[in-house]
DNA sequence: CTCGTTTATCTTTTT
DNA sequence: GATAAACGAG
């Protein structure tokens, strides 16, 4: 009986997809997938869930581990529609489909008593590990050695690359942190401190989700219990994950039977997240016999010209799987490399070509401006917003970095979580008269006491008095609400005290609103809190508010979170040396070849039109409003020469003419933009 | 001890 | 140019 979804697909998908399905028996041996850029990747991998589903595996007991939260909903959509069109009876909700760090909070939170955690843990984002590793670096006296210290960011992100990457802190040390190397003793004793306060507060960080989870992997009595539960294990963007996850991975399925991992090494982006491209190259021979292996080439994404370019970009890489993707979208328009004079010309024209796109029929919505740090858009933002045009901004600040939803969420987690000293010392602080002193000494008194109790007992500074009663209550009444109601009572009590902290008020009055929206949808605190953690927002409601779903907007994003998403037309700005390469990544070769990949990641994203944009110089900034200090900036490394061929050259008015081609018409020195940038606040 | 003011520091990408 | 540590007034 033909299968009428598996037709649309090419050979190789279809192999991907039926590998180990035969008829109704299901006992697949592993399978790597390579999925070049844009060959139908996500469609194979819902195909492939679709079909062991189609072919009679329990949906309940599939477990589809992705990259994002963005990701794993799309896919879940898409395997349902597959699965509903063939086989119309049932409905076949995928029951565990989520980040490896979801699906860990669930699954240590179900295991949580058989690993001596309390099931109530709360979950801290990067701001809140921070803190609380600040809070330690303090208690053990690292604040005031006489040389410096490492800051708490470099502190937690040694930590982090230690636990992710499953390496010595002295091997990390050495080789991603050499300017820290002398203080391992004392960052040994600071992670002591900070795991043992993080277990007496019943907290766990982004790291810990994995780590606790990997844990429990290792009690062969739990991993047993664990593995049985699911019968197929399919893992996306294999080329983004770290040790740690492999080690999860390895766990679950230790003969690889029911796994499938699908990626792209070309691709792979997120070293700085302890990712590592070994995962996927190694995959195979991790079992006995190695996992197959099945390429996928076609391209469906772009049209020829601009594959030609990407493809030249990423064949200058240094070592990378051997894999040539190949379009039979056939379009005269070669990819354009634009030259502007600086970066206000460069909005303008990014401005100019958007609106004549729009013109000739492109929706807002299918144009996206890329670049490699979130600030790189702030000219472009402000000329979109002087000519009132639509947009949303992915990457870079986070509504939950906002300081009010930040102030409103400690409160949240401190009652849900009592021991959460972060949540509760931020929370008492929103009291004015009370600072970190005597947050503190309070927070001691409620450690050892029952919580009612000791609240009677504390007496607030003559300043506090007024807010003091109206606190208390709060405290003791959010306890027995029904959520979401607990968050509206929780929002009219802060907000005078946000009237007072701060100028704008209204405008994050507002945010608050629709964070009590976003609540609403959620069955339980403790579900809103972890999902946030976990999932959050992409946009605050600064500018003109996210534009409602409806509407026509153009795509703002770095690179990184353009990863998986494809438009008409795409326009890559500030491709210079500097930017792109980052100045803060040309430390190491292997840095710079992720930054190859970048680019070509950014370049991939493009189905019809592609342009990069390169602007000459650079204004510093801080000067007088008629000042001219400028520094130059050369065309990114990473299309040299050799590679102008399949680009069409076009300059921007302004913009010297025979700089068009770039390296002839200017010195051949090599400017370090980024370090000249930062020269300029010293 | 809080809270406003001054001074120093470091700027990536994200679950 | 934003933010955290350091400082100083009340």
């Amino acid at each position: 009986m033909p299968v009428a979804y598996l037709d649309t697909l090419n050979p190789d998908q279809r192999r991907a997809v039926e590998h180990g399905v035969n008829g109704s028996a299901q006992n697949p041996g592993p399978v790597l997938v390579i999925a070049g850029a844009g060959s139908g990747k996500t469609t194979t991998l819902a195909h492939r869930v679709a079909h062991l589903i189609v072919k009679g595996a329990d949906p309940h007991r599939i477990l589809l581990l992705t990259f994002s939260r963005r990701a794993a909903s799309v896919m879940t959509h898409r395997v349902e529609r597959i699965v509903t069109a063939a086989t119309p009876m049932g409905r076949h909700r995928l029951a565990w489909s989520g980040t490896f760090h979801a699906i860990g909070a669930r699954i240590v939170r179900e295991y949580a008593e058989q690993i001596g955690l309390s099931p109530d843990f709360t979950i801290h984002d990067r701001e809140d590990a921070c803190d609380l590793m600040n809070l330690v670096r303090h208690e053990l006296g690292f604040s005031k050695t006489e040389r410096r210290f490492p800051t708490k960011a470099t502190c937690l992100a040694i930590y982090s690359r230690v636990v992710n990457a499953q390496a010595s802190l002295a091997a990390v040390l050495a080789q991603f942190f050499p300017w820290c190397a002398g203080w391992e003793r004392e960052l040994r004793a600071l992670y002591a401190g900070y795991v043992e306060e993080k277990q007496r507060q019943n907290i766990l960080d982004y790291d810990d989700l994995l780590l606790y989870w990997a844990q429990l992997m290792g009690e062969s009595a739990l991993a047993a219990d664990v593995s049985s539960r699911f019968d197929h294990v399919l893992v996306d963007e294999y080329q983004d994950t770290n040790r740690l996850q492999a080690q999860i991975l390895l766990a679950l399925k230790p003969d690889g039977s029911g796994l499938t991992v699908v990626g792209d090494d070309a691709q792979s982006i997120y070293s700085f997240r302890a990712a590592t491209i070994r995962n996927i190259l190694d995959f195979p021979s991790a079992f006995r016999p190695p996992a197959t292996i099945i390429t996928l080439e076609r391209n469906y994404r772009s049209t020829k010209p601009i594959l030609a370019a990407s493809n030249a970009v990423i064949a200058l890489a240094t070592e990378r799987f051997s894999k040539n993707l190949w379009s039979e979208r056939v379009s005269s328009e070669r990819p354009m490399l634009v030259t502007v004079r600086d970066e206000a010309e460069q909005a303008r024209y990014v401005v100019e070509r958007v609106l004549e796109n729009r013109e000739a029929g492109f929706a807002l919505k299918a144009q996206a401006v890329l670049f490699r740090t979130s600030h790189h858009s702030d000219v472009l933002e402000i000329e979109l917003s002087r000519r009132n045009i639509p947009f949303v901004k992915f990457g870079g600040l986070k509504f939950l970095e906002a300081a009010h939803v930040k102030d409103l969420l400690a409160c949240l987690r401190w009652i849900e979580n009592p021991r959460d000293r972060i949540a509760g010392f931020r929370t008492l602080q929103l009291l004015p008269g009370v600072g970190p002193a005597v947050a503190a000494r309070w927070l001691d008194a409620l450690a050892v006491g029952d919580r009612p109790l000791v609240f009677a007992t504390l007496t607030p500074p003559a300043k506090t008095a007024a807010a003091w009663a109206p606190f208390v209550d709060l405290i003791h009444q959010a306890a027995h609400s029904d959520w979401p109601a607990e968050l509206g009572q929780l929002r009219a009590w802060y907000q005078p005290h946000l009237e007072a902290r701060y100028e704008d008020a209204a405008m994050r009055a507002a945010d608050l609103v629709s964070l009590e929206q976003i609540a609403a949808e959620y069955a339980s605190r403790q579900r809103f809190l972890t999902e946030l953690t976990l999932d959050p927002p992409d946009a605050t409601s600064d500018e003109a508010g996210p534009p409602r779903r409806d509407e026509d907007y153009l795509v703002l994003s770095t690179i990184h979170s353009a990863k998986g998403q494809e438009w008409r037309t795409v326009f890559v700005i500030n491709t210079v040396d500097g930017c792109l390469p980052s100045d803060l990544a040309t430390g190491t070769s292997a840095e710079i070849e992720e930054e190859r990949r970048l680019l070509y990641v950014a370049m991939t994203r493009a189905k019809d039109q592609l342009e990069i944009i390169v602007p000459q110089r650079f204004y510093t900034h801080k000067q007088t409003k008629s000042g001219d200090r400028h520094v130059y900036a050369a065309r990114t490394r990473f299309l040299p020469a050799a590679l102008l061929a399949l680009f069409e050259a076009r300059s921007w008015p302004g913009a010297s003419p025979k700089a068009a081609d770039g390296v002839a018409a200017r010195p051949q020195i090599r400017v370090d933009v980024g370090a000249r940038l930062r020269d300029q606040w010293r």
